[in-house]
RNA sequence: GUGGCCGUAGCUCAGCUGGUAGAGCACGAGGUUGUGAUCCUUGGGGUCGCGGGUUCAAAUCCCGUCGGUCACCCCA
């Protein structure tokens, strides 16, 4: 009978020591900036009722979700492709209950039934982060700064990444203004979130549809806008590119570019961005709209500052959906990142740690590696050793090669990213080496599981 | 779901217009002077993604299929 062999499904990922590495190092970063800006961590199921998904997205959502039933069961559950209707059934179960603002994080795994591309998989990490009951421009602050701090821990500038901001309720009131339906309003967001994928003849063209002019459309194009900051706050006063009249159509044009509605409605998020210390990160960019219905405020994605790459991150409010998926109306704002792209990203820009920063960063590296130098004495104290390490609270190893070839062994440790080397010399001595710096010194085999712990503790590089 | 490109050792690849598989690195074992090096010896590992077809003969040519990758659709 042959071997069957098996490949892991379609868009999954194998992660071996290396790749779990990785993988923890991202979600350590996730944990660690949701915990310092005050997030609580949660989770839910990885399965859901499918309802859960239609309420929100239609029946159309059907065909990207893993669904499935119980072999004899009626009901339909689907693997979970994003949080925020988890998120929603929880805070609403215990909505009364619950402070305002509630801050909660999480960073599971997801599942989404797409052909597999350059940053996207079938399987992946997303950090997500949610202020709940809080309608202030001060909450969408903090969300990006959270995010945008998160980024900088990984060594990322305002040069790299740019947060782009834009504002669906300010669209809408300026659609408004120039006298559009609002049936018209999503057409006109379809049209812009698509308008990287044609020529701009042809996006000018479809915007005349909705009566705007050429010179809207380059304005669309350009994208970013200005927005003043009053002194003081942050101590930037303008941001932003300037977009004049003069250079999209001419003073005298008929239907003159006007901006200051828009630049006036994000002016106080601007104003809380730069006292939250992260402005200099911050496009307000016409351009952002983000896929489907249900943003009702501020928007946002955050892109690798060239435009390559898909979107390392992306959110924005939602004031009707905790009401939507049955709890009280209750305003919220929220974002998701992926490990996907955010990998991709890091590694363009290398600031992926190599295979040793990653051990350390996931705490994986060795504190001790223990060498018996083959004396019978020496053979004797190995395993004691080892154990007394490990009582001690310390991550110890040993050799499973027969060669007792000292050099050989140092390399092993060098090669496992041990900190400390411990070579025992006989029944009763032993020299402790700093891997780091090849000091050396002998002690007793009494003292060593002390001195091995002072040698790790002053020789750490430090884990920031 | 649609299309382009790609599948030979753990990795990077060689193998020409057909003549039943190789290199480097890596890995295992051992040696050399007990300190991360160099060097030497040696070992394991592939039904050439899989299945069919053409042929005396297929890693090589043809078809299909699976997988990977990139793009489209979509992107919560």
């Amino acid at each position: 009978m042959a071997q069957h062999t098996f490949q892991a499904p379609t868009g999954t990922r194998d992660f071996y020591p290396l790749d779990a590495a990785q993988r923890r190092f991202l979600t350590e970063s996730w944990r660690a900036a949701s915990i310092r800006h005050g997030f609580e961590e949660v989770d839910g199921p990885t399965f859901e009722h499918l309802d859960l998904y239609t309420v929100k997205s239609g029946e159309g959502i059907v065909s990207e979700l893993f669904s499935f039933t119980r072999a004899g069961g009626e009901r339909t559950y689907a693997l979970r492709p994003e949080f925020t209707p988890t998120l929603a059934r929880l805070f609403a179960a215990k909505a009364n209950s619950l402070p305002r603002p509630t801050k909660w994080f999480c960073t599971p795994t997801f599942f989404r039934a797409e052909r597999p591309q350059r940053g996207r998989l079938r399987e992946f990490l997303q950090w997500n982060l949610d202020i709940i009951g809080d309608a202030s421009p001060a909450a969408d602050a903090e969300l990006i700064a959270t995010c945008v701090t998160m980024l900088a821990s990984l060594g990322f500038t305002p040069k790299d990444l740019r947060v782009k901001i834009n504002h669906r309720a300010a669209l809408a009131e300026w659609f408004n203004r120039r006298g559009i339906a609002e049936a018209e309003h999503a057409k006109i967001l379809t049209l812009l979130d698509q308008k990287g994928k044609m020529p701009p003849g042809d996006f000018a063209h479809k915007l005349a549809q909705f009566g705007f002019t050429p010179e809207m459309a380059e304005v669309f194009q350009r994208g970013i806008i200005r927005v003043e900051i009053p002194a003081g706050a942050g101590g930037v006063t303008v941001m932003g590119e300037q977009v004049t009249r003069e250079q999209v159509g001419g003073a005298g044009h008929a239907d003159p570019v006007d901006l200051t509605f828009f630049a006036e409605a994000v002016r106080p998020l601007a104003i809380e961005l730069a006292a939250a210390g992260v402005i200099d990160w911050i496009d307000f960019d016409l351009s952002i709209v983000r896929g489907l219905a249900y943003y009702t405020g501020m928007v946002f994605e955050v892109h690798e500052a060239s435009g390559a790459e898909r979107a390392v991150a992306g959110g924005g409010r939602y004031d009707n959906l905790i009401e939507l998926f049955g709890g009280p109306p209750t305003p919220a704002v929220g974002m998701g990142m992926g490990d996907v792209v955010l990998a991709l990203v890091m590694k363009d820009k290398g600031l992926m740690p190599d295979e040793g920063g990653l051990l350390e960063r996931a705490g994986m590296r060795p504190d001790v590696f223990v060498i018996s130098n083959g004396t019978p004495g020496a053979e004797q104290q190995l395993r004691p050793l080892v154990a007394a390490l490990r009582r001690a609270g310390m991550h110890a190893r040993h050799t499973y090669k027969t060669t007792r070839n000292v050099g050989k062994l140092l390399k092993e440790a060098a090669d496992q990213r041990a900190h400390v080397a411990i070579i025992i010399e006989d029944e009763a001595t032993c020299s402790l080496k700093v891997l780091a710096t090849g000091a050396q010194q002998k002690v007793s085999l009494a003292e060593a599981v002390g001195a091995a712990k002072i040698a790790r503790v002053t020789t750490a590089p430090g884990v920031c």
